[in-house]
DNA sequence: GATGAATGAGTTTTCATTCAT
DNA sequence: CATGAATGAAAACTCATTCAT
């Protein structure tokens, strides 16, 4: 009695098989965000992503693997705003939208948990290479994105793209560090940073 | 077996027992910076302090205890840049000294075990109330001091003392930012990056 | 989906079946040969056999049926030169054929790989009473098909064949130990090896 | 309150050390023969042994390290049996004092304890590079003695070394075959095989 | 003060086996 | 027949911590 099934839950399985994979990450991200990648053991994610220690191990060969996995989607918040920013760039004024974006970017970060991850993906990023290459490379293509767009619309236009690029590198830096300053400086007046930063971005865009 | 039973040298012993301790944080750092909070043991720790590891609990109640001694001393070098700065400030322009001495601090904070350390510290601090706590208390001795430094030189004298902490913190933000994007972008034109972050302390401590 | 449901083919499919299961058992021995039986998994034999780990368990109840299997069809080759030597036994001086016979044997016992799995079968016969039960089964019959032939020569004609047994044992055991040797002396004169051997199995055959 | 409490214990330390070491191995010796080495765990081995699995690991880096380490000391008794005749030498007439010898080691090796083990190095052996190293290493050590003893005895006077060799590592050869024999013909006939190895070891050591 | 033996709980990872499909 | 998801138990190994000496 040969019965050919044949592949058509191919499909199907894969989609499942995708969303478990995303199941994994997702518990796993939410356990890095209070513990720590180092915090938190297997054992811990299984546990949240509701299923065996061990079937995690059909998903992901290493608990490195699963590091690197969240590194690599880590990111795509990020690119995503760049991307809407990329999208309405005609309607003018790019400084204007930008701070509007980022205003609300640095709102974010003050989470403890959204900037929590992002320091513990840089500290391991200190020391892993592997971390720190996927985390390079997203972070030139979203760089990258943004000189694009910074000359498209125009501005600076006496200014090598080099130049450009560090000023972009620079406004990130800024709001990184405000991040990480929201773990220093709890209370500070979160108005007056997001004014004083939109001052600053405009300088970096502006002047040459 | 000479046992010598006297107390009279309990001014050495307690010299001696600091520097013992002294050697435990040294040799932690320098674990911690390569290897994490997590990744560094008890017995890593004691072998490069050169002691047992079971010594380590006569001068440390914990791990733990540890590395909040490690984030207490970890902003000590910044204390000292901003305490030097103090000192020589009769000396005129704020402005032109403080570039400098940002430059090179700019300059150490690309050694990633350096910069490592201090994400480590920052994402420890994210989740461990008591070493953020730490880090908050020396963080705002420094902001204070420089706030104090700012206004003794006669700086941005329209502002309220609160506007004035917002720029040092912007500043302290984008410096250790820039040290996070080091890890990001290792390839940075460094002088482009010092050039730029001056002409934006310049714009923050000039501008009202 | 097609679904072929008659029965016509059983005899085609019991054919498949048994190739599956030969299949299985080459990949297995070939895995055992490299990493012995605990050292291989169900998974690493599945992938060699070109199947899914689960369907192994159609062919085999257990690891250790495969294992059994492995033992059972393990002593085949020699059983085969046994029957060789059987069949053209009419041509004359057995001791020149079976040295002959041999020798080719003792050359092939020098591939770790087939020493490693009869070493393999034999350590895990010292502690498994099945194993070790299967083992001696076709020991047996090899041992008694050989004294019988002995005896259809005419060769050692004073003998009970309780005693001619035992010759055939001491020649069987100076291979396999010479084959276990081969490990411990990996470079020892092969030509050299041979030589004694074949001295001894002519003494042993042919002096009371 | 400085007191000094000297070396003195370093002694008596090491000693202890050294002790806890052997039970270790006696422990892992006696679990190795039952389970072999890998269906020994360590834990198995540390409820022998009468402490924790993890101290297990101050005595020995690995579970691979306890297996070198048996390996290292198993051919010991060996040895020890080749020294014994080596000293009572000038008693004359080597063949008859080997055979007695080696009739009672054929004896011990019926015990399957004893040939299990042995089996269970052989088969790791041929496959751990590490071990084999090491079986290979004490095995020529007493060849090499043995080589020597039977030239100062002036047997086999006209056999260079290498031939000589080669007949003791064939005597060798045909105990260990008869151990592993001793396993797949439990019942074999002790006395006739003793009898017919002797012959076979008198033709070995005394024809040229 | 100083050591290193000792532990127990915890870590990551593997694997034989089962089962729904 | 065939797959691969799923599990639970166990494996080797690590480590913070305690304690006798």
């Amino acid at each position: 009695m040969r019965c050919r099934m044949n592949q058509s839950n191919s499909r199907a399985d894969q989609a499942k098989s995708e969303m478990r994979r995303r199941q994994v990450l997702d518990a796993a991200a939410e356990c890095f965000r209070r513990e720590g990648f180092h915090g938190t053991s297997i054992a811990r994610i299984s546990r949240a992503a509701g299923m065996s220690a061990g079937h995690i191990y059909h998903y992901f060969e290493n608990k490195e693997a699963i590091v690197e996995a969240i590194a690599a989607r880590e990111q795509v918040d990020m690119a995503d705003l760049v991307e809407k920013l990329a999208q309405d760039v005609d309607g003018g004024d790019l400084v204007a939208r930008l701070c509007r974006h980022t205003a609300e970017k640095v709102e974010r970060n003050r989470d403890p948990a959204v900037t929590g991850l992002m320091l513990e993906l840089a500290a391991e990023a200190a020391r892993n290479p592997a971390i720190a290459r996927i985390l390079q490379r997203s972070n030139r293509m979203i760089s990258d994105r943004l000189v694009e767009l910074v000359q498209r619309l125009g501005a600076l236009p006496d200014l090598r793209s080099e130049e450009i690029h560090m000023r972009i590198t620079m406004i990130g830096a800024m709001m990184q560090g405000l991040a990480m300053r929201s773990i220093l400086e709890p209370r500070e007046n979160q108005d007056l940073a997001v004014n004083l930063l939109n001052r600053v971005i405009a300088t970096l865009l502006e002047d040459t």
